[in-house]
DNA sequence: TTAGTATTCAACAAGATCGTTGAATAGTCA
DNA sequence: TGACTATTCAACGATCTTGTTGAATACTAA
């Protein structure tokens, strides 16, 4: 029988991407720059991988194609290669999140209640927050905030929620969001909030997900 | 260093669907999936691969959530777990698509022009079948068509193309559609269709994507 | 030029993956 | 019951992956 496993077969092509997905450490990878460009030893320090070892990671996504190099001087930063990839890594989310018990609990770890979740989808916040309805709270580093986020969101990383609560207007809801519907940061900042009486919720997704969707999005300082 | 590849870490968990996906045989089998469900040894067959091989290869999927088995009889049905693994797997093949060069070289192989080969989007062909303009054509075997398929599609597999062909009104255009935008049948129904002096063009995508998007769908006998 | 730094390359061992084989299991059918 | 069949399991080498190490490359800055 044709035991097609020859080059030129469709399905192994498929495999080469499915084989980049197929190692936590690349994903973490792919996640980190679904934020934007990041060199390899920034990379190697957020991973926690040795600086050889996360060059060759970024290699091997390299050759299918789902990130881009380019040299800067002495660095060279890495970016995926388009938004295909953001949807991509989403598509992977989804399925986890709905097939992967263990991805549902490791997620509920963070919250005691699962009910208090309830994550705002990216429609409903657009119009609470053009009305004025809502606090919307970016909490990434300024640096990532700096390179995009959503029109009219504060940048608040968790740490500094606590001193600067005061610049929340208290009548109104909050919605907090970061990285993408995985980064467990706007989980914290939300559980925060809470604690100190906030009606506070997350986006469903995050950035990223936000502007493959061709949303508005803001540049600059706040 | 907290070199992390524990299983509380969520990117290990999203790795564990990757690494299913990693392998074109289990691809194929993902993708005969997607058009129903199929017992082992007919996926055996399919794959070229041998029972105990493919058995594997299922135990795998169904270890992540991506299938999920029953049995009937003295026969085992494996099927997609959900609609979410079509996403997936179309967000697979667009980043194949875009990035891998190979792919679209595989692609094109079917067609000496590339320009031939036009696909037309889901959304277009609702309005133009509604109309009258086009004749759908589904060159599915009869029992997949059967499960399902485009409204008003006519079932015509390529083998019985050339004996049928005056069934197909010669002063429209015809759409042909399979399995999927890598399901090749599609592709030869053009190529003799074109051969034979007809305007025929290929649905972008296939039926299952056409399902998953909440598009309308036929079932039964022609 | 020379020193210094970010990145990549090459080689190695530990471990995972793949397909094959042959045997075990669980159900059907007479 | 007993023969039969679809599927799964277990064990085996051959082949890929992963992270480590230390060296090579390419560029900057003085």
């Amino acid at each position: 029988m044709s035991n097609k496993t020859s080059k030129g077969d469709l399905f192994e092509q498929f495999a080469r991407i499915g084989k980049a997905l197929a190692n936590g450490k690349r994903l973490q990878i792919l996640e980190l720059l679904a934020q934007g460009s990041r060199n390899v030893e920034t990379l190697a320090q957020l991973t926690g991988l040795s600086v050889a070892s996360t060059s060759q990671h970024l290699q091997q996504l390299r050759q299918v194609g789902l990130v881009v190099a380019n040299k800067e001087g002495l660095y060279v930063f890495y970016r995926l290669a388009g938004d295909g990839i953001v949807r991509l890594l989403a598509a992977l989310h989804a399925v986890g999140q709905e097939h992967l018990a263990e991805v549902d609990k490791l997620v509920r770890l963070y919250f005691e209640s699962k009910d208090s979740l309830e994550p705002v989808p990216a429609k409903e916040l657009m119009q609470r927050a053009k009305k004025g309805l809502v606090t919307v709270l970016d909490v990434r580093p300024p640096e990532e905030y700096a390179a995009g986020h959503i029109p009219g969101a504060v940048n608040m990383p968790v740490s500094e929620i606590r001193k600067r609560l005061k610049e929340i207007p208290k009548g109104q809801g909050v919605v907090a969001y970061c990285r993408g519907p995985y980064c467990l940061m706007a989980f914290d900042a939300v559980a925060e909030l809470r604690k100190r009486g906030r009606n506070a919720r997350r986006l469903e997704d995050g950035f990223p997900q936000w502007r493959s969707a061709g949303l508005p999005v803001e540049m600059g300082q706040s």
